[in-house]
DNA sequence: TAAGTCATTACGGGAAACCGTAAAATACAT
DNA sequence: ATGTATTTTACGGTTTCCCGTAATGACTTA
């Protein structure tokens, strides 16, 4: 089994949770950070030292607060962590169930697992434990479509920039201009407006006020 | 100091912190639910019983699953129990720090403390059961001015109702018909686009559908 | 190479949103 | 009661959105 596990989470109480499941795997050496940012410095340490951390267990969000950090969030933990040091593996513990993030987190950032805080979520985490240390993938059932190619909705990141534009306050036209400058293509008014034209069918908005309040609510921007 | 608590909570390691905090305060009569209706219905049976409890410490949002639940929410469940029994006091423990939650909760439902889970929430919640022993309220710092009359930024429920049925799908023009229906004055096309338009000024919204994403951020709708 | 499919772009007409102005209705003071 | 302020409503002009059609270009397949 693991012998030394990091957890990252901004929320006390919680940790205590993930500690006692560590407990019930005899899991005593833990160490336990509030920042993302001292995560990162300690894995990074531990490296240097030779007694690398062999899992991180991380929530996504952290609530900013007075201390300037470099990572802000879990993504970005994960992401930098991931890329200098692949061997360490990844677990994701938060109540975000969107499928979107999911899929992100696995398939561009390569987490060993996603576990939902949830009824069952110390439960899970337990199991994706001991998955992950026998190298394999953990998700939580109700995520575990997010892989399935067959639930691809076919709304992909240009999609979702377009809403997103949208609901930061541009009109068509300087959602125009804006693609022009980032020399992002297609960037066609027409083509622009087609597109959010199926979106609006897909989600089954209205009109464009509507289409940006169904995708923040479901969360995908 | 409070004999007998119940905690209400779907995530059993958000209940494993708070049990420890009752732990230090010498409470260990403590009852957990991980639903609001067994909340409820405990609740109700200790008051038959004549032995009810003094204290709840609830979070907002549950997760809904296969059980079929008549109190869905945190709130559902404040609003109907101080209703029908304004002696517990009740303490809401949750991520939400959005003003107009706490607001609505303090003044309509008469909750006795509102602590929000973060880095400090364990330490606040102390503080708050202490507190609200001795009869007195306690709001976490960070929604504090939720309280305050200046914090009053001169929107109203109307003004919500029109962005709540803008975010809806609604064009301007079905909004009137709607608020004619629903016999909502004013209901003129013209008020509607100037009271919007304000709105728009106050929230810095280039848009209606920058106004309804940034109001949605918010957590006003 | 030719035909066919699909994505991208262009254009035009009608609907809705946006914006200013002004009239009508209402509330409120002396 | 009368004048003043505020709210509500009405209206016209401009911009943006919405929607259909069609032309162009890229790519696949025969």
């Amino acid at each position: 089994m693991f012998s030394k596990v990091i957890i990252s989470d901004d929320l006390g109480s919680i940790s205590q949770g993930v500690l006692s499941v560590l407990g019930n795997l005899s899991i005593t050496n833990v160490t336990q950070v509030q920042y993302c940012d001292d995560a990162y410095l300690k894995i990074s340490k531990a490296i240097l030292d030779q007694e690398p951390f062999e899992l991180l267990i991380t929530d996504l969000s952290f609530i900013a607060d007075h201390r300037d950090q470099k990572y802000k969030s879990g993504e970005e933990l994960v992401a930098a962590l991931k890329q200098q040091n692949p061997d360490l593996k990844i677990i994701v513990y938060s109540v975000e169930d969107r499928l979107q993030k999911v899929r992100v987190l696995v398939n561009k950032h390569n987490i060993d697992g996603y576990v939902c805080k949830g009824r069952r979520g110390l439960i899970e985490l337990d199991q994706a434990i001991v998955t992950t240390y026998q190298n394999g993938q953990y998700l939580s059932p109700q995520v575990q479509q997010a892989l399935s190619p067959k639930s691809n909705l076919e709304i992909d990141d240009y999609d979702i920039l377009l809403i997103k534009l949208l609901s930061n306050g541009l009109s068509q036209e300087q959602i125009r201009e804006q693609l022009k400058i980032d020399n992002i293509s297609p960037n066609s008014l027409s083509t622009i407006e087609k597109k959010l034209n199926k979106l609006r069918i897909q989600f089954k908005a209205n009109n464009a006020i509507h289409l940006v309040a169904i995708v923040k609510d479901l969360g995908l921007i």
